[in-house]
DNA sequence: CAAATCAATTGATATATGTCAACCCGTCGG
DNA sequence: CCGACGGGTTGACATATATCAATTGATTTG
């Protein structure tokens, strides 16, 4: 692993403050892997050997059930995911796959648990870590449970805003079939979603969203910290 | 506090390994009191003062947007809720109020924020139990996004089921209202949903559900433990 | 006991969302 | 250049779910 990813690595949350050896003994045991686009990198339901790093390019969570499939969320560098599993050694509940040629670090399973019975303060952060992931889904719940599809999407592209900087026109940065799954929809209904929010100053061009209004947007989305600012 | 409720309380996973004192120290600054039915113990987006235990009654977590109202989860004796925001001293994202008359410890969230510091089996405790919610959550949103209403209804009654025993006929523990709420539906869409289920060897009399034929329901429910199982 | 509530149910209807098929329009490879 | 392919869009239609209004039945309360 070049020394800069290893810098990185060690600047994440997670591992910010733990004991200098003990993120050694951590890092000799993992391995770094380049994988192509489109590769399953975990399936549900398998045991978790391995705590999974993104270091370049992004990987999606999803879950399927009697034939069906649906995005969870979306993992950009630099980030781990698959955490509770890990610590619980419990299997898998959501599958990963690679949505671009990307670069991920595995590092065993049996070792986090190790290091986390013996370092305090990265058991500390793995708690700060998974309270975080924790009140990242009770927000998606309400958000599912609690808003129609218009609504979802009205509030994900003011979120989405925000990310890219605040400026009136941003990127998607998910291919819209990912993020009609996302937020619970098909993409024909995703498609036409975008032309319900017309009304409300939402112009579309392939990947380019504009918002012409600002204020109309978010008079009719109601955007609400307790679900989405996902800072808090 | 009783000395069995003390006793009760400390034999909860969360509170099981910690040291002597730590314990005691907690449940020093610890109020009890009973409250008595349909009071809201905590509003979303206030601060996080108290960690609370459900000792007897029950108590229905909840959340509001934009005038809607959807029940998140229901807590049973005995076991804690808010532990995230506790951790994080971050505003609580859902509300809190008796389904019936309750007996509720309150332990100040500071304390908790010191003796987790302090303790580090409190600690590890604690990663146990967040990760233990974070992975329901995350089943109960599969649940929500994989399947329809008539489904997560079939389900939810196999589970209930199991938990009451195994037995062909069992008690709802819910409200028809509030169960509506939690499948995330109508009340009115709950009662057609019942007599969906009645071609697969389902009965409704009151709070009283009878499984017929075990296995037609489960054919149509297609249960997973992914989904289902709240143990792993 | 009678009146008042309130949860539950039912039917009629409206709305939201999914499905299917067709089409458009880029991109990629022969 | 052309054709295949895949994502995205659109329209027609089916299904799922919500809403509204009315009724029932059980429970509470004066």
């Amino acid at each position: 692993m070049p020394d800069s990813e290893y810098r990185d690595i060690r600047k994440l949350d997670l591992f910010a403050q733990m004991a200098d050896d003990n993120f050694t003994s951590l890092m000799r045991g993992a391995y770094v892997q380049n994988f192509p686009a489109q590769i399953e990198l975990i399936t549900e339901g398998e045991p978790s050997d391995f705590l999974h790093i993104v270091i370049s390019g992004s990987v999606d969570l999803f879950s399927t059930w009697n034939g069906r499939e649906t995005s969870m969320a979306t993992v950009r560098p630099i980030s781990t995911f698959i955490l509770a599993a890990t610590i619980k050694d419990a299997p898998y509940l959501m599958s990963a796959r690679t949505l671009e040629k990307s670069r991920i670090a595995l590092i065993p399973s049996q070792d986090v648990r190790a290091i986390f019975d013996a370092d305090s303060n990265f058991a500390r952060a793995i708690v700060t870590e998974l309270a975080q992931c924790y009140r990242s889904v009770i927000k998606a719940q309400k958000d599912l449970k609690l808003r129609t599809s218009l609504e979802r999407l009205a509030n994900y592209l003011l979120r989405q805003q925000r990310h890219a900087g605040g400026g009136a026109a941003f990127e998607l940065d998910f291919e819209k079939r990912r993020l009609a799954s996302v937020l619970g929809m098909t993409p024909e209904n995703l498609s036409r979603a975008f032309k319900g929010l017309q009304p409300y100053g939402v112009s579309v061009t392939g990947t380019r969203i504009t918002i012409d209004s600002q204020a109309d947007l978010e008079r009719f989305a109601r955007p609400n910290p307790l679900i989405d600012d996902f800072s808090t």
